[in-house]
RNA sequence: GGAGGGGUACCAAAGCGGUCAAAUGGGGCGGGCUGUAAACCCGUUGACUUCGGUCUUCGAAGGUUCGAAUCCUUCCCCCUCCA
């Protein structure tokens, strides 16, 4: 088998593929350009996305150049696929200026110094925003019958909960089908990859080219990932893990990884890390934190660089050990007239998100510490006292958030 | 087009004139145990509070009543069955 391929299937990326044994020998033949979508509903990708870009990122490693789709195009219409409702329409300027975000993720994961290898961007809206309605009926749309579009699940479970589905989504597949043949036209693409959910587009394109050409192209699929505790990954206290700085500080994304349920952290280290399976084999019968703390440093090395990575871990240790003063974590100014105020306002104006009545059950449910000290008193007073001769206080919100407090 | 059922807090789902800020489960949060894990146990989960209470919520708007999530009217949306 391909080496490619095999080391997907040994990271544990793979689900289905088109035609596996070809598909191998296409990407022993030849340097292969291969395309993933991504979704440009919001400023950033998350977690969930992050399995699709390790995938471009081994195809770059093995030689194959990966080309990123940022569906300017199809952001506009919404992929009815695993949606209960009709999405929002997202205004153009919004658009751009996620899919502007968004690429900066790929240069860092797409990093590379062979110009053979760069990953090539391409926006469908340039496109499909040309298209001639008349003639895209008659040379795509000839080759999609009703009848299989109503079985594929995305339209499927729609129209049986008597949803209703607009005739806008219902393209969504055809314009995906489309972007590929577009991109195996334009840009030699010759595989498609994406999550298990894609399976049916990815499909659609395959075929819309073979029958349009007569060539064969290929289809790849992901698995969905689902974490031992049966949940879906990637949410925090803090919400949805974020791929970029500013919505997610890498010491927070950092802890995301270390906190991996025990079961999944083996699963991690193949799938998000950059270390080899051989080294992943030698270590993993480690303590499992020490395994933990290996997954979070280079999972944050990929995105955030070696310096942050290790910025965090130190951060964590000094956090997380007894009674530790906390003078490492990021300081936080607080306006003089918080002194000589109660706790509570103090909480409030650090966490604007928690009410005051949560931060009186905070406290009395024990949850609210300053400089180690439980705080059992909603009307305590922060006094100048309180700041250490280091010159700050550190605040302890249950057991996790700490806050270094500055004046 | 005809007949019926329904819209309740983050989600699911009870309540069907006062004792309802609203049962129960899930999720979240805090505490305990521990390993920053899992499992388990306890507490908590509208807002504000001088901790006495006060204010705003049960699809939307009106109405009946001392009093409405609960009754009536209109409107909007969803579901099931028949044509």
């Amino acid at each position: 088998m391909n080496n490619f391929l095999k080391e997907f299937k040994d990271r544990g990326y793979f689900y289905q593929c088109t035609n596996e044994q070809k598909l191998s020998d296409l990407l022993n033949q030849q340097s292969t350009n291969a395309y993933i979508g991504f979704d440009s509903t919001a400023p950033s990708l998350h977690v969930g996305s992050l399995l699709q870009i390790m995938c471009l990122r081994l195809l770059q490693k093995h030689g194959h150049r990966p080309i990123v789709l940022l569906g300017g195009g199809t952001t506009r219409i919404g992929d009815p696929s695993g949606k209960e409702e009709t999405r929002k329409i997202l205004s153009e300027k919004q658009i751009e200026n996620n899919i502007n975000n968004i690429k900066n993720v790929f240069k860092i994961f797409l990093k590379t110094n062979d110009p053979k290898l760069k990953p090539i961007f391409v926006n469908n809206y340039k496109w499909l925003s040309k298209l001639n309605y008349i003639k895209f009926l008659r040379e795509i749309g000839r080759h999609f019958t009703i009848n299989k579009m109503l079985a594929f699940d995305s339209v499927k479970l729609r129209l049986e909960r008597e949803q209703s589905l607009s005739y806008m989504e219902f393209n969504y597949m055809i314009l995906q089908a489309y972007d590929f043949y577009e991109l195996y036209k334009s840009k030699k693409c010759n595989l498609q990859i994406g999550g298990s959910d894609q399976w049916g587009n990815i499909v659609n394109g395959v075929e819309l080219i073979k029958r349009e050409t007569g060539n064969h192209t290929f289809g790849l699929t992901t698995p969905l990932i689902t974490l031992a505790s049966g949940t879906k990954m990637g949410k925090t206290e803090k919400g949805a893990v974020w791929l970029n700085k500013k919505m997610l500080p890498s010491y927070d994304y950092w802890q995301f990884w270390r906190n991996t349920d025990d079961r999944d952290v083996l699963k991690f280290l193949k799938m998000f890390t950059d270390l080899s399976l051989d080294e992943i084999n030698r270590v993993k019968d480690k303590n499992i934190n020490e395994l933990k703390i290996l997954l979070a440093n280079n999972a944050t090395e990929l995105l955030h660089g070696k310096k942050e990575a290790e910025k965090s871990e130190k951060l964590a240790k000094n956090t997380f050990k007894e009674n530790s003063t906390g003078e490492n974590l990021p300081g936080i100014k607080i306006n003089n007239n918080i002194l000589s105020k109660s706790i509570v306002e103090l909480i409030s104006f650090i966490n604007k998100d928690i009410s005051r009545s949560e931060i009186r059950r905070l406290i009395k449910s024990n949850g609210i510490k300053l400089n180690n000290e439980n705080i059992q008193d909603e009307n305590y007073i922060i006094d100048s006292n309180l700041f250490s001769n280091k010159g700050f206080i550190k605040l302890s919100i249950g057991k996790k958030k700490h806050f270094k407090i500055i004046n």
